[in-house]
DNA sequence: CTTGAAACCGGATAGCT
DNA sequence: AGCTATCCGGTTTCAAG
């Protein structure tokens, strides 16, 4: 289905979106046109999902990461729905998941402050019950990358 | 230093890189020139950083997401330098985060499977000393999105 | 000093070999 | 797969508010 070529192009626009399809197809060792064609394939396909752009968060005032894990009163697929409606509406919750163990949900929250932090907290509490929340504050971001690893495909 | 119109061009950039200009600009109540000058003056101040590619994680065949938790066996420097090239060098590792109180650190870790993530743990156990590691499993990845609240801007 | 219209230009797209 | 022609959208310029 895809090969090592289309690996190391997907791979160049998962660092960089606008890199010049000239260049990449350079760098993969094609010319433009087949490297336009693979391209196509894979956004077709839907390996490649969309662009985006990123933003620099300490730019954008919200420097600060927070992990909530979280959990619950009842295992409810009620309680469920309900939270992922919550968490849809709050843009500071940037990722959540359902585990499986101890914790039931984890959030990952980003924020201005601890002081804002607080407000996205009563936010959350203020629309559903929850049995405990455990926050813990990010000290440093060390590694933080959107490119899924290739060899897999 | 940005207004509101900035924040709604960001939006929209957030969530679709490639929307034309002329969309852009016609959802933000402007013509084409000063929105794309706005675009180019949030990407000089860093505010955008780059622009990438995301990949679908199952059709890439890493579905699964696995959280560990890990303590360090001594609080050093020279421990935390060795950690942090450690984990840029494995892709499946797609964040980590330096944490104050219980946990030291956190890391998000993408794979195929539970056997694959073993085979990724034991990368990481092989490289460096470790108090414990506690892996948690997701379920489900309830909400994912690399897009920053703009309000605080 | 900022906007919008319009011309320009380059790279993305499509057809053909 | 690669070459070439077309075309669309980003980029720049310039006139007007």
């Amino acid at each position: 289905m895809f090969d090592e070529t289309d690996r190391r192009i997907l791979g160049l626009l998962q660092a960089d979106a606008d890199m010049p399809i000239a260049e990449i197809a350079g760098q993969v060792g094609l010319s433009a046109s087949p490297c336009w064609r693979r391209i196509k394939r894979m956004e077709e396909a839907g390996l490649i999902s969309r662009r985006v752009v990123l933003v620099d968060r300490v730019i954008a005032k919200v420097p600060l990461t927070i992990f909530a894990g979280v959990r619950v009163p009842s295992h409810s697929v009620d309680w469920l729905e309900r939270f992922r409606r919550v968490i849809a509406d709050i843009p500071e919750i940037v990722e959540a998941y359902r585990l499986a163990g101890e914790m039931d949900y984890l959030m990952r929250i980003v924020v201005p402050s601890i002081e804002i932090y607080d407000h996205v907290y009563k936010q959350l509490i203020a629309q559903l019950e929850f049995r405990d929340v455990t926050s813990s504050i990010s000290m440093e971001e060390m590694k933080f990358t959107t490119a899924v690893p290739l060899h897999y495909l």
